[in-house]
RNA sequence: GGGUUGGUAGCUCAAUGGUAGAGCAGCGCCCUUUUAAGGCGUUGGUUGUGGGUUCGAGUCCCACCCAACCCA
């Protein structure tokens, strides 16, 4: 054959000459003795075997070949000679190229390296890929190609493939959990007419038949707390949330969320619970409550330690912590204490804000390990129930690791009317934002209960040592390209 | 939205303003136990896009596109 310059025109070549010979290069079913990390398991010397696979490495001896088929789970050799499988069996296999799928039924034994292989008696291809695959050594690098070809990056690079397994493990194992203590999964709209349960920008969209506008749901709260009214005490969705905000290395405008609410507890239950949860996570995920981050270079940068009990303390507390006499000083001396700390207040026009400022600075992104912070102050938090004891702070807490709030939880609020009186303020006189539905069905009474939101990707980045949410988002948003 | 960095062969990366290269992949030849196989040979480029400066631009300047990081 010529030399082809266009690599793609090889492989169409080799397609064309696929069909010359009759054999199919899109094939069909071909059974299996399972993955190929079943089949590498179920080794035994000299017993027959079916696998399938892609073509990811060769190694050309002349008339033996190595290859490596591999999947998801794994990678097996496999040796093929020429004189084994027949003339027209090596000729068909001589159209084949790395990154194609095939399925061999041979012979399992072992090399005189030690390696576990099968020895190919037959072949059959199962489907041509028409592009060449990314560098076998350095798989793909571009930060670009792999978000925006995930296949690429999932085929090429192990660590990209482990931290989604992961990520399905940890979201398998929440279900699980919960499931295991009497908690019910429930779906609610994502598709609703007011954009309720949290303060962030929707996406607008719109039903025809009905002509009208929705909004792609912000939060699934206010549909949970229904369920409460409707008598299902102990409930919780796992699914997307949509906001119509910017993107970031922690932000994605859809991102997924856990919510979980049960009747007759309170925020100081549901912190047990999900410090319960998130060390069964990383034990049956990581197999460690050591979390280890590191950088490109593989050197640990930090070690997240979830050693329970977990740390809870109250938010007054912490910021006397680390300034003493912050709740003393005037507005004014707030303020300047602030820009002496270099905090950036331009946009603070009330005392709570500053204080906030020094919580989320010196306090938040400090705090590695597990925090919980509890009493927050009730102009963060305008939903949550007030405390007993004290009227200025809410029975909330604020779980903070690595740096990042990774899980608000709340003994919710029930009284119909406070709800309502809340709800008027935050929607700044729009009452079209008003959610009418759910605060009348507070008035048919919800059970007191404590509730907790858990952003998935954000734990996930933390369970696995992802720095970006991108990394453990399969498809994460990009700006479209212009053809 | 602002700042910084980057975009070169299918992939990973080089290239003082002076002939666009290497490794892998591909193609050809050799090789019956290799595993980033090896050896010999060889193909492959609108240097993100569009302008400008210059005898000459991957390199310098301007605008735009895309991405990463930081900030808001």
């Amino acid at each position: 054959m010529e030399p082809i310059s266009d690599l793609l025109a090889v492989r169409r070549q080799k397609l064309d000459t696929l069909r010359a010979k009759g054999v199919r290069p899109f094939g069909g079913r071909f059974p299996t003795d399972g993955s190929i990390s079943d089949v590498r398991n179920a080794f035994a010397e000299g017993k027959t075997v079916r696998a399938a696979g892609r073509i990811t490495a060769h190694r050309d001896m002349g008339k033996s070949r190595f290859l490596d088929l591999s999947d998801i789970t794994g990678r097996m050799q496999l040796f093929l000679h020429a004189k084994e499988i027949g003339e027209d069996a090596f000729s068909t296999f001589q159209q084949l190229d790395i990154g194609d799928w095939m399925g061999v039924e041979g012979e399992y034994f072992t090399t005189k390296t030690g390696e576990p292989s099968i020895r190919v008696k037959t072949l059959t291809v199962l489907s041509k890929a028409l592009r060449p695959l990314p560098d076998k050594w350095h798989g793909v690098q571009d930060a670009e190609i792999k978000y925006r070809q995930r296949y690429l990056d999932l085929i090429s690079n192990s660590e990209s493939r482990e931290v989604f397994l992961q990520r399905i493990a940890i979201v398998r194992e929440i279900r699980r959990f919960l499931d295991e203590r009497g908690f019910l999964e429930v779906e609610t709209p994502m598709m609703q007419a007011v954009a309720g349960g949290a303060a962030a920008a929707p996406f607008k969209t719109h039903h025809n038949a009905l002509s009208m506008d929705l909004f792609l749901r912000i939060a699934p709260e206010l549909y949970l707390k229904r369920l409460l009214v409707g008598g299902f005490p102990k409930v919780f969705e796992l699914n997307r949330n949509f906001r119509n905000e910017g993107i970031s290395r922690r932000h994605n405008p859809e991102f997924t969320m856990l919510e979980v609410y049960w009747a007759f507890s309170d925020f100081e239950s549901m912190s047990e619970l999900v410090e319960e949860m998130i060390c069964h996570l990383a034990l049956s995920v990581r197999g460690t409550l050591q979390i280890e981050h590191k950088d490109a270079e593989g050197n640990v940068t930090k070690t997240i330690d979830l050693s329970r009990p977990w740390k809870r303390a109250r938010y007054s507390d912490l910021i006397k912590g680390v300034v003493p006499e912050w709740y003393e000083l005037s507005s004014e001396a707030k303020r300047a204490k602030c820009v002496e700390l270099g905090l950036d207040i331009q946009h603070c026009t009330e005392d709570f804000e500053l204080t906030q400022h020094v919580f989320e600075k010196l306090v938040e992104e400090k705090s590695i390990n597990p925090l919980f912070v509890t009493h927050c102050p009730k102009e963060l938090v305008p939903l949550a129930n007030q405390n007993a004891e004290d009227d200025s702070v809410v029975d909330v807490y604020e779980l903070v690791i690595n740096g990042q709030e990774i899980s608000p939880g709340y003994s919710e609020l029930n009284d119909p009317d406070i709800q309502r009186q809340r709800l008027e303020h935050q929607s700044g006189g729009e009452t079209q934002k008003l959610d009418e539905d759910f605060l009348g069905a507070l008035e048919y009474g919800m059970p007191p209960a404590g509730g907790v939101g858990i952003g998935i990707d954000r734990l996930v980045m933390m369970l696995t040592g992802a720095e970006s949410i991108r990394d453990v988002i399969l498809f994460p948003h990009m700006r479209a390209r212009e053809s």
